[in-house]
DNA sequence: AGCACGCCGACT
DNA sequence: GTCGGCGTGCTC
């Protein structure tokens, strides 16, 4: 019997080895079950062959099913992308093969089908000459299974989707062939599947986190068998068994949660960059606000651009106008200005809508004792507790801790003697409910929409008309198109400016350009109000006078002065226990035995950003490279034989986003 | 990652 | 004397 290795869908392990019985034919690629620690569990035939030698250990495989093989591209992938974000191949795998119920049944082959695709005819939608230049620019490397990255800038309404739209239509003419649209997570609603729906006469295939595993069971069977010909996922989405994949399409780009920052941390935008050169496909890039990175490879010649200038159809730019909140509006101790106070008078006359942007949950993010100076803080986490007037409670944003709210302080015993400082989302809605009794009004925040039914739930009572003033953290930033929206108002642009990362300038100034496109995408002009303490500010400059390239220029000399991303590269090291002087021993001792090179260099250790989570704390060293040397390399030959004690756990973060 | 094996404190 | 604490290490 010869000896095959086979991985398994598991966190942390690599390939084991298997006999593979006589009357089992396996090869590479194939669905098998095998015994792993006396439990059954489905793995791969990763290798034909094995050098694992101790046959005492080695049991058979105990059955082959009855699937599509994965594809030798598929694996590839998974073992690039293992290698890259120094994870074992099992937890890469698992994404591929996200639920094992797929295989307790006792028949695979039963499963919905997806209906084939009945295209609708040649729509007659005239593309303008821009848009018809970038359909032209994919179409060869459609036809040919050749590699592109396009990359497709174009301001909110000038009509990205219809360009790929056309694209899609080339690969669903065919008798075969898969098309994986790419969504920031919460954008995952109805509006872009009803487009889908009306123009291709057939429902996407949706994958995301919120599916029930008979959902995902079903989806995934279609995807491998090729039934569903055009996907609309989440990032999790990349890692799916397709059968005839053709094109990629990453819809707003430059958002930062295609990086995934839990268990196994990838940038799904770069991965998927990469599965299509394994594949050999097209892939778009698209965004009204390309990442600094795209811009990078684009200037590099690795990306073509292609720029869609104009608003389509009636649409016009809105205009901007800063208000400096220093001196008056500052002393009123109101958190929206007179200002914008009048210009939402406006809008609740004309029967418009408006929207209200803070990026801050909750009624205030910090609440003390006026009498003594009490703070209430996280008794797990470095951080201070929330007021949720809502909730009627306090809570952590990092561990979830909450206390009810009391209205003696507790420590010096005082009745009603707590003041909220700053504003959260809620506190602005009191404003305007105060302000504006008659108006109706909505919050949009995680707190308030936590499901994509809900989401559509809210999208759809804005599109009714039955709300005028939508107050809301980032998740109104994203792609949906409301017509009656004149006016937004951003309640402190300077927000997130704080935090000091340094994609903290180019992540404000997409957030607040995102959200300013939700103003006036009809023929109603839009008008976008920013407050700010900073008005000189070159970001909140830029954001007036729509000047992306000037400061997306100046951020990349910056970068390229201090030799960080996309010029050099980075990786995060934390290291946490719940032993604080054991943590930071073992974080000084790492640093200490870092290898000397002159191309990269080993910074820290300092306390991560929240020092404490969930009572465990953090330190955090950062690795910093030249663009040109493996990282990965590096930090294997440094932690090769480095056992961290049981208590410590150690978490690699290539081209870390977040800096917690 | 799980989960078993293994060597030291408070219980019937 | 045992029940169980979780530190260490293996899983083919």
């Amino acid at each position: 019997m010869p000896n095959i290795e086979i991985l398994l869908p598991k966190l942390q392990t690599n390939s084991f080895a298997y006999s593979l019985p006589q009357n089992i034919q396996a090869n590479k690629g194939d669905f098998v079950q095998v015994t792993f620690r006396k439990q059954e569990f489905v793995g791969i035939v990763w290798q034909e062959y094995s050098e694992y030698l101790d046959q005492e250990k080695i049991k058979p495989v105990l059955k082959r099913y009855d699937l599509p093989p994965l594809k030798k591209e598929l694996m590839e992938f998974v073992d690039w992308v293992a290698e890259y974000t120094m994870n074992a191949p099992g937890s890469i795998l698992k994404m591929v093969i996200p639920i094992q119920s797929v295989f307790k049944e006792k028949s695979l082959s039963k499963f919905i089908p997806i209906e084939p695709a009945s295209i609708v005819p040649a729509s007659s939608i005239n593309l303008s000459e821009e848009q018809q230049v970038a359909v032209n620019k994919l179409k060869e490397p459609l036809d040919n299974k050749d590699h592109k990255v396009l990359v497709l800038e174009g301001v909110t309404g000038s009509g990205k989707t219809e360009v790929y739209f056309e694209l899609i239509e080339q690969v669903l003419k065919e008798k075969s062939g898969q098309v994986l649209i790419l969504l920031p997570e919460i954008s995952l609603t109805s509006q872009l599947i009803q487009r889908i729906t009306k123009r291709f006469g057939i429902e996407p295939a949706r994958w995301h986190s919120d599916l029930t595993d008979k959902e995902k069971r079903n989806t995934w069977l279609n995807i491998a068998y090729g039934g569903a010909r055009l996907i609309v996922g989440a990032r999790s989405a990349l890692f799916l068994p397709y059968s005839d994949l053709r094109l990629i399409i990453i819809d707003e780009e430059h958002d930062s949660s295609f990086k995934q920052e839990e268990g196994v941390t990838y940038q799904a935008r770069d991965m998927a960059v990469v599965r299509a050169y394994i594949e050999k496909i097209p892939i778009i890039l698209s965004s009204a606000t390309p990442s600094l990175e795209t811009i990078y490879n684009v200037n590099k010649k690795k990306y073509e651009l292609v720029t869609l200038a104009s608003r389509f159809g009636e649409a016009t730019l809105p205009t901007s106008v800063i208000v400096d909140m220093k001196g008056d509006n500052a002393r009123k101790k109101k958190f929206i200005s007179a200002e914008l106070v009048d210009e939402l008078k406006d809008v609740l006359e004309q029967g418009k809508q408006a929207i209200l942007f803070l990026n801050r949950r909750g009624y205030a993010p910090l609440t003390l004792c006026g009498e003594c100076g009490y703070r209430f803080a996280c008794p797990n986490c470095s951080t201070w507790l929330v007021e949720h007037r809502s909730l009627s409670c306090h809570q952590c944003h990092q561990c979830g801790y909450s206390v009810n709210f009391k209205s003696k302080c507790p420590t010096c015993h005082k009745e009603n003697s707590f003041v909220p400082c700053g504003p959260g989302v809620e506190r602005i809605e009191e404003e305007v409910k105060y302000t504006f009794p008659d108006a109706r009004t909505i919050l949009m925040t995680r707190d308030t929409v936590n499901s994509i039914q809900a989401v559509e739930n809210i999208i759809n009572q804005i599109l009714d008309g039955k709300v005028d003033i939508i107050i809301g953290t980032q998740m109104i930033a994203k792609g949906h198109h409301f017509p009656k929206i004149t006016l937004v108002g951003i309640i402190d642009a300077d927000l997130g400016l704080l935090g000091g990362d340094l994609r903290a300038a180019e992540r404000t100034y997409q957030l607040l350009s995102q959200v300013s496109g939700r103003a006036g995408r009809e023929k109603d002009k839009g008008k976008v109000v920013i407050q700010t303490f900073n008005p000189e500010n070159p970001i909140i400059q830029s954001l007036v006078t729509g000047e992306r390239r000037s400061f997306l220029e100046q951020e990349i000399m910056g970068r390229k002065m201090v030799h960080m991303p996309p010029f050099g590269k980075l990786a995060s090291i934390v290291i946490s226990g719940f032993n604080d002087e054991k943590v930071a021993e073992f974080a000084r001792f790492l640093v200490k035995i870092s290898p000397v090179s002159n191309t990269i260099s080993v910074l820290g250790p300092v306390p991560a950003l929240i020092s404490r989570i969930k009572n465990k704390f953090r330190y955090r060293i950062l690795v910093k490279a030249e663009r040109n040397i493996s990282i990965q390399k590096y930090i294997n030959y440094w932690l090769d034989g480095v056992k961290a004690p049981g208590s410590i756990k150690l978490k690699v973060d290539i081209d870390p986003y977040n800096f917690f």
